[in-house]
DNA sequence: CGGCTGTTTCCTGATT
DNA sequence: TAATCAGGAAACAGCC
């Protein structure tokens, strides 16, 4: 019996709250629904693993999260996150998003205008510009009350727009999208290769985590083991996550041509099957 | 509901 | 000694 265990194995650790994969859209629920007093400042502790991501051991090199900064002093991951927050908070249809439009800083992102926001996202657009006005104008007490903000937004945007509503706002959790475009950088790369991937193509998100050994032959380093592992472990909400953990999920990948075996600590390649990382094939 | 996929968790043992 | 690697085994979540 390689494996030890066998089929009696009881949970060593109280049942988990939430086992990963079990990650909601929805991040007003339970307890961190309704932060009493949630300042500009305590907000992070309501959003799922905001804590951890602005205790990322990578520390001065990362920013803090989004909602921690003025959207005009976002970086361009402060505008992901922020996108990410959206459309899980709005149920917003990701398919109508056209990512790459939203690939820029927060400066960037507050001069839009409403109809470069709808070019960009269609009727989600509308509702993405009005979130964004709002937290411009009213600082981060607009979320202080979810599900009125859900409300006011739907209020708003179906004023001008009378069929936003079933157009844009979905009933049920996001979808992982497929249209090409976007696919690459991905807000909800739910595949552990994928996230990896799009944090090597993401100077902005890395933070130092990841580096490039050999660009062309898709041999990358993790430089800092830990801080991937927390990143990883907020994606899938499990504040569990180890290194440990998530290389073993790594190894499974030589497996399926995804990853190719790299005779060196802490050192990964791309196999045939793992696609997007290409400098050419972008 | 069952099967499948992609992890997550845990473990033993080896290597750096 | 600690961190990491290598995989087996089983549990689990989500999807079809």
């Amino acid at each position: 019996m390689e494996g030890g265990q066998g089929p009696s194995r009881t949970h060593p650790h109280p049942p988990p709250p939430a086992r990963a994969g079990a990650a909601s859209n929805s991040w007003a629920r339970d307890e961190d629904a309704d932060v009493p007093g949630a300042a500009f400042g305590d907000l992070p502790r309501a959003l799922p693993g905001a804590s951890s991501l602005t205790s990322l051991s990578s520390g001065a090199a990362c920013d803090s999260y989004w909602t921690s900064v003025h959207p005009e002093y976002w970086t361009k991951r402060h505008v992901w996150e922020w996108l990410q927050f959206c459309c899980d908070q709005y149920k917003l249809d990701t398919n109508c998003i056209s990512f790459c439009h939203f690939n820029v800083s927060g400066l960037q992102l507050c001069s839009m205008t409403q109809e470069e926001f709808v070019e960009a996202a269609g009727l989600c657009g509308e509702y993405l510009y009005f979130i964004l006005q709002n937290i411009r104008s009213q600082g981060y007490s607009f979320f202080s009350d979810a599900e009125e903000t859900k409300a006011g937004i739907k209020d708003s945007v179906t004023h001008s727009v009378p069929d936003a509503d079933s157009s844009c706002l979905k009933t049920s959790g996001i979808k992982s999208q497929d249209c090409p475009s976007h696919s690459r950088t991905s807000l909800q790369s739910s595949h552990l290769w994928e996230f990896v991937r799009d944090l090597l193509l993401s100077p902005e998100e890395n933070c130092g985590i990841l580096e490039w050994e050999d660009r062309e032959q898709g041999i990358f380093r993790v430089v800092k083991s830990e801080a991937l592992a927390k990143m990883w472990g907020q994606r899938k909400k499990n504040d569990r996550m180890t290194y440990e953990k998530l290389s073993r999920a790594l190894r499974y990948y030589y497996k399926t041509g995804i990853l190719e075996r790299v005779d060196r600590r802490l050192v990964y390649k791309f196999g045939k099957n793992a696609h997007g990382w290409q400098e050419d094939k972008l």
